[in-house]
DNA sequence: AAAATTTGTGCAAACGGTTGCACAAATATT
DNA sequence: AATATTTGTGCAACCGTTTGCACAAATTTT
């Protein structure tokens, strides 16, 4: 966090504005204010200083600018296994670039291997960023009154806090759960089974909950679950041949995201031989590209992200507006994706490609 | 670029050096000396500073110390069509760990929609970044000269400019190319064809150069281009469609990456009914984890992510300890993995899942 | 024991902006 | 035409550090 030695410069010399005072005939506050709305400024000094700065390519120092204002455009992005699911970098692209696009710059904090979101947290506090997002992970509680104290907003994104007051957009993962339950059991399954993602995890933990409510709601008793498991390609592979080891084989396995699915499906026809949804259904969650691509057509419950960026800087945008906000949770709901990799109940086969 | 007008704060606070200096009876210069190398102060006070510092969460204010030193610890990400790929999201998010480790920060810089990277290139440059890397895309020479002058040093991740001295990291796409040509003939196919990614990338350019340059070596001539494409599923799954609409078809296909290559396999398979690699042989590039998957089991040259995020970490470390470093395209290659999407020649067959 | 050196600390001037206050010029009000 | 108001600009203090310089105290050298 410390500033590197400044061995490198080649003659770094930056232009500021007193450059643009001497040469303009007019005071450095006079400069400042032409970058600064709000001011009095009259519009024709304003456009020639403006012209002039543009000319030269002057922009005023944003650290000064921090030190002064007490304010930063940095918004925080703790993000930790990012590369498991396609899910996460799509995402971190897609807010990177609305918080951009409303005038902040994200900074990223990964969580290296080993760490914990808790040990990088301080060092996204270091820059007082008026937000950090917190992008599929979740952090301690005395760690969000670490980030209060210094006024920092956190928002979690894709999981969240339970029990904690804080700020958090999630996908609605219970009602995608139900729907997936409610459409297994409408193409006429009674034997249907679960493949969990990373314990813990709200995510994994909302869409079984979901997902066994609305099966014992339907009057679907039998429901197993395999509860071993992360949110990988390997996991599902590995929990459905485990599932198909015993004797009660079911109908059909919803699996706790795209990628879990995606391995439990390959591990059906690849190693078992067995036919994707003839002689068994699978069902899946994210609705990652690759779900759609027609080796393997899954069907599965779309996770909105579109909305949920937009909920999150709105989100921003209103806090922004009123520090006595109160902490929120945002749902997001997302919807059902039939495709081929379940029984066709009237027919229906919906069969996109990439 | 501007910092946000700061309505919202709840209190904050901040614990500046002042309080410490205060509170333990010293000045102001030796709190900041207990936080800055090679400075002379005694051990004793430097812990007992230390030790306070801890207690209470202090931190040196980073914009102070930026304005001070003109020196920061930001290194800039420009990134394009980062969604594309799942091989960028990957390399952003090694990258930005590596960075962050070794003591910087990584801020990104998404190229939105219709912008070019020339357009986000200026909003990077305001913070004074020693580096900014510019992840799969490539700037105008203007621009290259204009960080320059600013002292910044970019560096060309995955892509370069030719001609243009800069600084880059590749993976050796023409051996790439080499090594996939040479593996198909050597499986003892005469017939071959390239479907290409995204026209005038660096990537594309060399990967074709490769393999056609090593087919003539080995004596193959009868090589066709499917120019017309990007590096994407759909463009894969497309071209191979019109290219076995075509009298002539090949025996194998050399795609210009995996994505292309699984679209590719994807239309072969499906839609034309056709075995791989009975009929066709199908080999891709990157060595993405989709690749590795049973379902697909693609043959394909491994890029060398960890390599070459190892190489810019040292590139980095190299420019910032020698101002003088003079520019240099490190080119790191990888290694041609043989799966089952390729037609065996004495048998050979890896079949790592996951 | 005096002189020379080393060590640790404090003072004050930067770094590059922003902004409250003062004030002259321009405009509006009587 | 005199007064009141508005508008635009400059001065100077401040944001929170770092660091050259000065200097007293501690240590080493003669």
């Amino acid at each position: 966090m410390k500033p590197r030695s400044n061995k490198s410069k080649r003659t770094r010399k930056r232009i500021v504005a007193k450059h643009l005072a001497d040469e303009l005939g007019v005071s450095i506050s006079t400069i400042s204010r032409a970058f600064t709305p709000d001011t009095r400024i009259s519009p024709k000094t304003k456009a020639k200083i403006l012209e002039y700065a543009a000319s030269i390519g002057y922009q005023p120092n944003p650290y000064a600018q921090s030190l002064t204002t007490q304010n930063n455009t940095i918004v925080g992005i703790v993000v930790s296994d990012i590369s498991n699911n396609p899910f996460y970098p799509e995402a971190l692209a897609r807010l990177s670039d609305a918080l951009r696009q409303a005038g902040y710059n994200a900074m990223l904090f990964p969580v290296s291997e080993g760490q914990t979101p808790d040990d990088v947290l301080p060092q996204a506090l270091a820059f007082e960023p008026e937000f950090v997002i917190v992008l599929a992970a979740t952090v301690s509680s005395q760690a969000t009154v670490f980030a209060a104290e210094g006024g920092t907003n956190l928002i979690f994104f894709s999981r969240y806090v339970p029990g904690s007051p804080t700020f958090s957009v999630t996908c609605d993962n219970a009602d995608g759960g139900r729907a997936i339950a409610e459409h297994l059991v409408e193409c006429g399954h009674t034997r249907l089974a679960y493949i969990a993602g990373t314990p813990k995890t709200s995510t994994n933990r909302d869409r079984w909950t979901g997902f066994s409510e609305r099966c014992t709601e339907l009057g679907v008793t039998d429901v197993h679950k395999e509860e071993t498991g992360i949110f990988s390609y390997d996991s599902g592979y590995q929990a459905a041949l485990r599932m198909f080891a015993r004797s009660a084989r079911p109908e059909a396995i919803f699996c706790a995201n795209d990628i879990v699915a995606l391995g439990a499906m390959d591990a059906l026809r690849g190693e078992l031989g067995l036919k994707v949804p003839d002689d068994v259904s699978v069902a899946g969650f994210d609705n990652i590209f690759m779900s759609g691509w027609p080796s393997h057509s899954l069907t599965t419950y779309n996770y909105p992200l579109e909305q949920m960026i937009a909920q999150t800087m709105m989100l921003i945008e209103r806090i922004s507006n009123d520090p006595d906000y109160d902490p929120i949770s945002v749902v997001v709901p997302g919807h059902l994706v039939v495709r081929s990799s379940t029984r066709a109940r009237n027919g229906q086969d919906e069969h996109p490609a990439g």
